[in-house]
DNA sequence: TGAGCGGAGATTGTATACGATATTGATCGA
DNA sequence: TCGATCAATATCGTATACAATCTCCGCTCA
């Protein structure tokens, strides 16, 4: 979770970790470029790697590479941001069901601490690491349902929708939906897989009726200073 | 379409291309190592593209790459079939739906040029190439109801459905879709949105029904003849 | 005879070198 | 002064070289 890594050398998987994180928690804001050497001094690699995982990061939709210009955080069109919130309506409703039917204790207490640590980050004026650990919630929920591959797909939309949140979010301040993961946890609690599925489903068209046709914010960032290290 | 390619120097899409038709017509069978130097002389190209599109692939879940170890056609689990025809139904039904609201007149030919070809295929006894075909089509529909971010998602479990049916298909010479699709494009044909959802999930059950638990068939192949060049 | 143990060869992982392309900024002319 | 052109530089794309790891086969010894 930390930001700080060895600066000694990195593995790829570390490398998208990082990145991933800093995209997620809107320290690299969309269009800002990611320069190979830059990364390589950054995190101590070659070139061979930080492509990999630049490579890696435009597969999982955050980054976009254009042929010798480079890897720009991906800005995603408002038909881009619909789509990835029909197809999360698509998969999670179900998700959420299959995960009300299998949730062990375990789970649930996990999806508590989940919760909690929500909570603090908002209280803490943390917007970003609020909204990450937003997204991990609905991740974990795919994790129950014991669904890998509906659990890839998600955790690459949920990956875009932090970009969409980014870019079209209506009012940023207000995180609201905390009350939606409270109910979404008492239904796997009662193992009551119907509302789960319609609680999810409504989750969704929440968040999806607070996207606003604005233009995006301001421009990029230095990299060094997103990453802080 | 065609396998031989120039022998020269090929693209990273190219080598894509052609290692994933090979997958999809099962001329690769799952558990096939796939060698680097192998595919440099094949494609004429250095390891440094060859292993990019082995990335490629693997993001796709066509490959597994191991550490140290090489790069294998996948061989997807029990579990790992059963999750990619659920997530097809979960995915296909409502984008037939949407083609069907959506569906040109040059949408319905192209169509019915599919079928003609998919026929044509099994006519002449290629299995690979009909199924790849069957595959083409899903694909056309999602193409049709104008959805980037699940044709994405369909393209890969429509990949991953090829490798599950070399494993784990019952009767491997009836490829018994053609009704359905058929029956499909008269929907789409009519603009018949709930009859097109409808046919959809009764197809994808359809096919799940005729999966089997039997253990895999044969071992690998010789990568050189699979690729026949 | 068979299990365990090297070591040579094969194969993959990473770094570096070189070539191709794009960007920048200075110079020139209208 | 403004715009166009072109060289210098920055940056990315690909190939190659070297390092790390695994595999396989032959050897030793109980």
């Amino acid at each position: 979770m930390s930001v700080i890594a060895d600066s000694a050398s990195s593995t790829v998987e570390e490398i998208v970790a990082h990145l991933t994180e800093a995209v997620h928690e809107h320290r690299l804001q969309p269009g800002t470029k990611l320069r190979e050497d830059e990364l390589c001094e950054i995190f101590g690699v070659s070139r061979t790697l930080v492509r990999q995982a630049l490579r890696a990061m435009e597969y999982h939709g955050l980054l976009t590479i254009q042929k010798n210009r480079g890897a720009f955080v991906s800005k995603p069109t408002l038909k881009e941001a619909r789509e990835v919130f029909q197809a999360r309506a698509l998969l999670e409703p179900s998700t959420a069901r299959a995960a009300a039917e299998r949730a062990t204790p375990a789970d649930i207490s996990k999806l508590e601490r989940h919760i909690k640590n929500e909570h603090d980050a908002i209280d803490r004026d943390e917007a970003g690491l609020a909204l990450k650990l937003s997204g991990d919630f609905h991740l974990e929920i795919a994790r129950i349902a014991d669904q890998d591959t509906i659990e890839h797909f998600l955790r690459q939309l949920i990956s875009r929708s932090s970009l969409v949140i980014a870019l079209y979010w209506r009012r940023r301040n207000a995180l609201c939906e905390s009350n939606a993961h409270h109910a979404l946890l008492d239904a796997l609690r009662n193992q009551d897989g119907d509302t789960a599925d319609e609680l999810m489903k409504g989750h969704l068209l929440d968040l999806l009726s607070q996207l606003d046709l604005r233009e995006r914010k301001e421009g990029p960032v230095s990299l060094r200073d997103a990453l802080r290290r």
